[in-house]
RNA sequence: CGGGGCGUAGCGCAGCUUGGUUAGCGCGCCUGGUUUGGGACCAGGAGGUCCCGGGUUCGAAUCCCGGCGCCCCGACCA
């Protein structure tokens, strides 16, 4: 490997993930303090996040719809928890048309309040329901510490949301979601595992009644919330008059969630797999999965890249070609910045021989195969590659998890990695305690690694960690 | 909001302490040529309201006053 060209992992974590964003042409700043502008390769990622998450979850029979971004400011106010958690960070419209407006307008910082009048005036009767939203959009929240993917004041997501007859369905659906859409693309695309539980009530998200989270551990140790899935309750039913008529023709308060993914996860991807080369981006999910790489720029290698490109479309590989003018080695560190799974070189040497080399991001390995082979061979490689990089990133998390007993060691573990202990070790006053040295509960879990119903159940524990 | 730092070419910076004629350097960019098996080299070239406003001075990137913006570290958070 090359020597690298970004600021090493171990040198200054937060540096390489900026060197990374910017090298890899990830995103930019905005002009506007906290804004993101997200440049094609960065893009084209998401999109294929946003494919693989949309594939999903129409598979549990929700539909795609839009609201708009602007909501009243009154909306917010009819849900006490919701306006309290949300109100520091709301961007306020109080002027239009050259007039000031009668009544503010925020900025949809989530879409909980639009939807609900919407659910309201859509729901009547139990034959309406389930009703399951999906809206891809834009949000704003006015962050005080605006980073590139991880926090901006404006970022695209998914946000779900349903409404239910009974707390059973809302729950069931919930984590249906939780499971069958965010963990599976977690696991099976990204290649990312994490610990899959309830956040305690200081975290919850504004108005629910319980918040699942997928927590995952970055490179530097620290958590980041990867998904979450909220269970509602009736608190916004009952805030925007949500009900419907029962078969026995009585009116019911409907159970509602909320769920979403954002581009956060871009975020997630860098600092999860990323070494100091740069990004490293999992077979299933990568825009480019193989890069032909023309080691010169001469006829014969030109027409053997474009053989082995087509050879690999057709087998349904995502490759480019690049046989630009530059030198091999500048290519070759752009490529590995940008963290394409596998890279094919051509060059006249083995070409003479009607050989290529073939090159794996995530370890380096080299292979020298014929060249009418490198398609059925990359296709079981790229496979390769995705599960070893979730069995890695799986043996990294459980090596940085320790099991401790009281929380000075939880705060000591979290110096390095996650901590997990009895959540009756910690509660509402192991929180603060923790808080002081910026350790938090990430998600409480049952003792075998499920995910409990509610935070009243006997016999959880917790995972402690600093986080993002 | 607290603590630190910075605004000079597209990016990264030097120059400012001790004011002085044409404001430099690296990378990038353009042209031509040689190159290309791990960030190539040579030659030529383009590119600047020195953050903004005021002041001091014969003269301000440099000194003084005021403003604005940005970045990093914390508290808030997908």
């Amino acid at each position: 490997m090359a020597q690298s060209v970004l600021t090493p992992q171990s040198e200054d974590f937060p540096r390489w993930y900026q060197d990374v964003v910017a090298k890899g042409e990830m995103a930019d700043n905005g002009p506007v303090r906290g804004t993101m502008v997200i440049r094609p390769y960065g893009w084209s990622i998401w999109e294929r996040m946003q494919a693989e998450l949309d594939a999903r979850i129409k598979e549990t029979g929700a539909q795609n719809a839009y609201f708009p971004l602007f909501i009243p400011l009154s909306y917010f106010q009819r849900e006490a928890e919701h306006v309290e958690g949300f109100s520091p960070e709301l961007a306020v419209v109080t002027h239009a048309g050259g007039e000031e407006l009668a009544e503010p307008i925020v900025v949809r910082p989530t879409s909980e309040t639009v939807i609900g009048e919407f659910m309201a005036k859509w729901i009547q009767s139990y034959r309406d329901l389930p009703l399951l939203l999906n809206q891809w959009s834009n949000v704003v929240r006015w962050e005080l510490r605006p980073r590139l993917f991880l926090r901006s004041s404006e970022f695209l997501w998914q946000e779900g949301h349903t409404a239910h007859a009974s707390y059973e369905d809302a729950n069931a659906f919930a984590t249906k979601i939780h499971l069958e859409v965010y963990n599976d693309f977690l696991e099976n695309v990204l290649a990312a595992p994490t610990y899959l539980g309830i956040k305690p009530a200081s975290e919850r998200f504004a108005g629910a009644i319980n918040s699942m989270t997928a927590e995952g551990m970055m490179r530097d140790g620290k958590a980041l919330q990867m998904a979450t899935s909220h269970e509602l309750g009736q608190n916004f039913a009952r805030a925007f008059d949500i009900y419907y008529q029962s078969e026995a023709g009585q009116a019911e308060l409907c159970y509602t969630s909320s769920w979403g993914a954002s581009t956060r996860m871009v975020g997630g991807l860098i600092m999860l797999h990323g070494d100091d080369n740069g990004l490293v981006v999992p077979p299933r999910l990568a825009p480019i999965q193989v890069v032909v790489i023309a080691v010169r720029d001469e006829p014969e290698v030109n027409d053997a890249c474009d053989r082995v490109a087509a050879s690999l479309k057709a087998a349904d590989v995502r490759v480019r070609i690049d046989h630009g003018r530059g030198s091999f080695g500048r290519r070759v560190t752009d490529w590995e910045i940008k963290g394409v799974p596998l890279r094919v070189e051509v060059g006249p040497r083995d070409l003479k021989e009607g050989l290529v080399t073939v090159v794996r991001r995530d370890t380096g390995a080299k292979v020298t195969l014929a060249l009418d082979s490198v398609a059925p061979t990359a296709a079981s490689l790229l496979e390769e590659i995705q599960v070893d990089m979730f069995e890695g990133a799986k043996a990294r998390l459980a090596e940085a998890t320790h099991d401790v007993a009281n929380i000075p060691e939880a705060i000591e573990a979290a110096e390095t990695g996650f901590a997990r202990l009895d959540w009756s070790q910690v509660g509402e006053a192991g929180e603060a305690e923790l808080k002081v040295d910026a350790v938090t509960v990430r998600c409480l879990q049952r003792r075998d690694g499920s995910m409990p119903l509610n935070d009243t159940e006997d016999d959880l524990v917790c995972i402690v960690s600093k986080s993002y």
